[in-house]
DNA sequence: CGCTGTGAACGAATTCACAGCA
DNA sequence: TGCTGTGAATTCGTTCACAGCG
């Protein structure tokens, strides 16, 4: 099985989302170049990756493909699913607690965790809610992997720290600090102050 | 003048707000990539890209590498300040309208804009907040380029069709829609499910 | 023909490796 | 010796260009 580059990755998720609701039973490649403004040798150089030889010219059967992209990344089925936790209850934190957010990515989200326990009464949500300083073991019992961290600033690097300390695996980071983290931990900074570097 | 790509300067923005609350007055490469991960080597490349010549042999002292990065990404001054403004605040919007967050971007935040009226009213905010009516004749009078997208999902597509219209330079993508951008748009996806694909 | 799949060319960004300064 | 700055090598991702299938 040939190597799958991270941006190759990242567009076949895309394009798995788009087949979802795209309407033909048969797609091409410059049909999607101009659903997504990627290039034809790209999209086929991606598709390409996933070694399926199906779509000889002729173009692909979109529901076909789609299987092909989420099986081969192993996205969708439970199994195989990450589990996901939110750090951090507050507005921000909250607009995410919504399992919808995140099907077809491969991630379950399975706790929400804040240390203030009026809020945690307060919010209702069919996913479990868990006051902070359970935080440990419930990610252990859990089994979660990935973190998205909501916190405020200055709790930030601490709870990070505490994450870590678990063996979390990824950190969605959201607040606005640099955060310092071990080498074999994944973060990605999504806060608008960093987002906006790279509109720069 | 050296070009400077963008993850260097991505790279170099960070870099500048780490200094910012670094203790020494001075710092070497080595350093550098013990905070952030990064390698000696991009980090002296990153940093040459400035052209201070000053660190030869010695490490560079802090104040003075965050003054020059700063200055010659032409971040930080009023003058060079691009305009933001955020479009939907609910919970994930409202927690974005804060001008704190983009201090040091080189983003100035401008303008709220959402389509409850009551809505507007609760919010008290230094920021000046619109009712979505106004958009586009707020957008041009304000000069805004750069827009935070927090509506809900079913309005994505049709309010990003709104700030292209426009002439909005950037927008940042929070919710969790596959946006169809004009292709001199620059869409950044930041919602928790695109941003797990990174990780995975 | 129109379309895929892919070797080869290309371009961009990172990393190596070392000369040179204090 | 410890550090920077930078040509050269390398790695990685994208794009070209075309052979080959239906």
């Amino acid at each position: 099985m040939k190597h799958i580059s991270q941006p190759a990755k990242k567009r076949l998720i895309t394009l798995a989302q788009l087949l979802q609701q795209y309407p033909d039973p048969k797609i091409t490649s410059v049909k999607i170049a101009q659903m997504t403004g990627w290039t034809e040798a790209t999209i086929r150089r991606d598709i390409s990756l996933l070694e399926l030889h199906s779509g000889i010219s002729n173009g692909y059967e979109t529901k076909q493909l789609q299987k092909a992209i989420t099986q081969k990344l192993g996205i969708g089925q439970q199994e195989t699913q990450n589990k996901l936790c939110i750090v951090g209850l507050a507005r921000l934190g909250e607009s995410m607690l919504d399992q919808t957010l995140f099907e077809g990515t491969g991630f379950l989200l399975t706790a929400g965790f804040d240390t203030n326990q009026n809020r945690l009464d307060l919010i209702k949500s069919p996913i479990p809610l868990f006051p902070t300083l359970d935080l440990e073991t419930k990610i252990r019992s859990l089994k979660i992997q990935y973190a998205i961290l909501a916190v405020s600033d200055e709790k930030a690097q601490f709870m990070c720290d505490r994450l870590i300390s678990c063996g979390i695996k990824g950190i969605l980071n959201y607040t606005n600090t640099i955060l310092k983290v071990s080498p074999q931990v994944r973060l990605l900074n999504c806060g608008p102050g960093f987002m906006l570097t790279n509109l720069l």
